[in-house]
DNA sequence: TCCAAAGCGCACCCAAAAGGTGCTAATTGC
DNA sequence: GCAATTAGCACCTTTTGGGTGCGCTTTGGA
């Protein structure tokens, strides 16, 4: 489907609160109280991004995640990548040799090649729109002074 | 996942062969012997594009499918709005009310019109594609004389 | 020293979507 | 009438996505 998934939005709304505590880290138990998200699922995707590298982390009492890079540094793309592997758009055409030997169609297809047109476009999109772009666009209601309040 | 659908290239593949064929009905076994595809899952496939209006079809023992527009004035966009239904990209923000209420971060969520941006974007891209730039770009071996090859 | 709060890892479950099939009509040319 | 074709609907199977259970590790602070 054309369409990004939930662990992808819950990766961007972490990444925009991440942005907004600018340096300071920030637990996944913070980013649920601001957004009203599933606990467990976030930090799941929390450490994919993790692993992805967009994300440093810190264990302990008063640990939690980090941006790794600047807000200009991270795109769109970044983030799909890293959640939802792959990207192919089409079933042939992927990094990875698929088991089966892929499309039957492929030798004679006459669509593959304008298919990959608009992915690259597509993915050309997403990599030009920045989580900066996300931070500093939407209506973003601003939180009080960093580390002072946080009510609950 | 941000990836077409099998229906959608299966009808795509579908629609370029109408218009090869160039008014001429094509029936659905004539479809799959040229590609190597599931018959029953291109006939349902059809039938959504006839649904769709994208379609014209002929019934009786020589009936078949025939564009129902020029080549021209068919895009990806329709062909993806046919077959896969509602195009939201994000949970929020589709036509239809969804049960539950929708979306409970609506309200605060940063992210939601930087991501209708995207979402516009990508649709004006998918409208913009049309059949007639897939049938003259691709590899795309050319037919016989219509109606006179098509050995099987 | 101990405990609570946080992340880590893995496996597992449940629901929804995608892909595909069975079966039975209805239509139409030969 | 027969064979080829579309129409309609229901059903199944596989894959994917979303979400949890549970125990472990790390770390700061009471
Ligand atoms: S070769 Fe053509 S039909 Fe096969 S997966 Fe690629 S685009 Fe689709
Ligand atoms: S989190 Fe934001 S973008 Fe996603 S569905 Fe909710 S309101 Fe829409």
């Amino acid at each position: 489907m054309l369409q990004l998934t939930k662990r992808t939005e819950y990766g961007l709304l972490a990444l925009v609160h991440l942005a907004d505590r600018e340096g300071a880290v920030a637990s996944v138990r913070e980013i649920c109280e601001r957004y009203p998200l599933p606990k467990r699922t976030v930090a799941e995707v929390l450490k994919d991004l993790q692993h992805a590298g967009l994300v440093d982390s810190t264990r302990g009492s008063s640990g939690g995640y980090t941006l790794a890079r600047a807000p200009e540094q991270v795109t769109l793309g970044d983030v799909v990548r890293a959640l939802e592997g792959a990207p192919p758009l089409t079933t042939c055409e992927s990094p990875i040799v698929l088991k089966g030997g892929g499309c039957e169609v492929q030798p004679m297809c006459p669509i593959k090649s304008p298919i990959q047109r608009v992915r690259e476009r597509l993915w050309q999109m997403l990599e030009h729109t920045t989580l900066r772009s996300l931070v500093s666009s939407g209506p973003h209601v601003s939180l009080g002074a960093p580390g002072a309040v946080e009510s609950n």
